[in-house]
DNA sequence: CCCTCTTGCTTTAACGATTAAGCAATCAAG
DNA sequence: CTTGATTGCTTAATCGTTAAAGCAAGAGGG
């Protein structure tokens, strides 16, 4: 390994100045400049960033948490996040918080201990992350006080539940996965919000809620908006058990537009987060703080996109009417 | 932030035996170690991880490097990875090769220039990484000379031909991804070896490859082995588009027992690969190798699992001649 | 009783970078 | 010309930890 030392010794020059000239600090002479980066490029100089941070106190590592790495969001965040950090000569180390507000403490914990600069986390749900003595950016949902960026999930509820009432709905489900999420929750109320009073409405949770969604059809739903993709499946398998077809039976909607989506059948209309423009925001935002601009920050939040696909459509009654074609 | 420096002057010793009685190297008394060790607690030490990086040249950090974070198999790969590394306090930097040998290349680099003490790397398909100045673990299929860990992809090809044989199919098709991937290479080579001469077998790769296994089913063939679930849940789109039904017409099976193969219907035959088992011994490999041991090593293969689900079932001809119960 | 060994601790240097302070030479201004 | 500012470089200290070498006191052997 080529030191700042040996680089100076080989030049005649002292070790200062390579530093100044290689940082761009002091002041050194544009000639010298050149000369000392030349030479450190023919010797393949590649700084100790050890003896860097321990100088400066800054590691240019930014920690990543998460509550459960496999989540099916995680790998579109993680390659984001890790294609903007790089642009920004960050390094991303990953932790994972299996899950339990007390793990994820413990991985901020052992992250701050490898002297992050800075923090990246998507809260396990319904926990909000102590104080931290680094900057730290919270990806959940607008609800969230501490929320940092997130995706609009509530004008997402709204896309969707409106797409539905646009096409002729008039009595439908709503299904969500887990009470406890924030997201979710959000996501039902910009659904809720955006159907009027005369609609009927029905909320179900859980698996138990997958059976009592589909028995509505039998009353008249014509609807099912999940508040996930996986959630939407399940209910798909559901319904091809009781031989309900979708979308001649009954519409169904997913939420995220996972892999599957767009493959399985019919495909699911869904509706999309910008993982991109949110990874890139909370990587500027986190920069930001770092470098000590962005004083006290809003929870900033990226609107989503309705994907329509095959398993919407119009109800059936309104065919009976008037049948297409 | 508390050093050693400040417990020392603290208790009136020097920093040398604070860090001897830390570390349990060197020579201290055992009552003095748990009074430093008690010292240490009450003041909140955090050892500074650079310090002793740019002292021992040890950073305690791997690189994780894949192909494409998307892949749905690297939350599980980063997951299990991550809290095997927790156990040996060890930290994970993620890097992104993006699809292409170049960047691959980039993201080793980035890493190396980390300080990172070893790399676990899911190489590109086709691709072989450089040598490293520092241990690698190579997670990619048996048949790669590289290899460190993989699961045994053509035993496991082998475990879906035969299944697909016993329960009496005779004319097959096979349809992998991408031909350039060793892992499917390897996939189809165990599916074809298990299968005896006088088995009609088919091969067929990519998009194009889907019409061609589904048209197959009209000339005789009464099962399609796919090499991932995805091209799995492909080829279930196309069989309803085209009105053939799973299983009663044509068993299909994938490999890697995604998220959705359980949920989608009918519920998918697939081969699943132990993960935690190949990320852990991923991380065995590479402390082994960073701790000097593990001269060299030869390249080690886990088994896969059959997954038996609705998707595959006695072909219908044996229906007809002898109709079951 | 002398010598060697062991124990328990301290001294000191070092890892590789950054950075404040210092100093000589050059330059511009009065 | 003298003075003050500017430029271009060097000196030296420092970040927090480790580790080799040193040293005094007590233990054990002959």
């Amino acid at each position: 390994m080529v030191s700042i030392k040996q680089i100076a010794s080989d030049m005649g020059v002292s070790t200062a100045t390579i530093s100044n000239a290689l940082t761009g600090k002091g002041r050194v002479s544009q000639e010298l400049v050149t000369r000392i980066q030349t030479r450190a490029e023919e010797l393949g100089y590649r700084p100790s960033i050890a003896a860097r941070a321990l100088k400066t106190g800054q590691t240019g590592i930014l920690g990543l948490v998460m509550p459960d790495l496999t989540n099916p969001l995680f790998p579109r965040i993680a390659q984001t996040l890790s294609i903007q950090a790089d642009k920004r000569k960050l390094g991303i180390l990953i932790a994972d918080s299996r899950g339990s507000a007390d793990e994820q403490s413990e991985a901020l914990r052992r992250l701050l201990d490898r002297g992050v600069d800075g923090l990246i986390v998507v809260p396990q749900k319904g926990t909000t992350p102590d104080p931290m003595p680094v900057p730290v950016a919270v990806l959940n949902t607008a609800s969230d006080p501490g929320n940092s960026v997130s995706a609009d999930h509530s004008g997402g509820g709204a896309l969707v539940a409106r797409h539905i009432l646009d096409i002729g709905h008039r009595k439908v489900v709503i299904l969500g996965g887990d009470q406890v999420s924030e997201v979710q929750r959000d996501r039902i109320a910009g659904m809720t919000d955006a159907l009027p009073s005369d609609i009927g409405v029905d909320v179900f949770w859980g698996d138990a809620g997958v059976e009592k969604s589909v028995a509505m059809v039998q009353t008249g739903a014509t609807a099912i908006m999940t508040t996930s993709d996986l959630i939407a499946l399940q209910v798909r398998t559901e319904l091809m058990r009781t031989q309900i077809s979708v979308p001649d039976q009954v519409s169904l909607t997913g939420f995220d537009d996972m892999s599957f989506s767009s493959i399985m059948h019919p495909a699911l209309t869904t509706v999309a987060q910008n993982v991109d423009e949110i990874a890139s925001r909370a990587i500027d935002i986190i920069s930001a703080k770092i470098s000590g601009n962005m004083p006290d920050h809003e929870g900033e939040t990226v609107p989503m996109q309705l994907v329509v696909r095959q398993s919407t459509s119009i109800p059936n009654h309104i065919f009976s009417r008037r049948p297409p074609r």
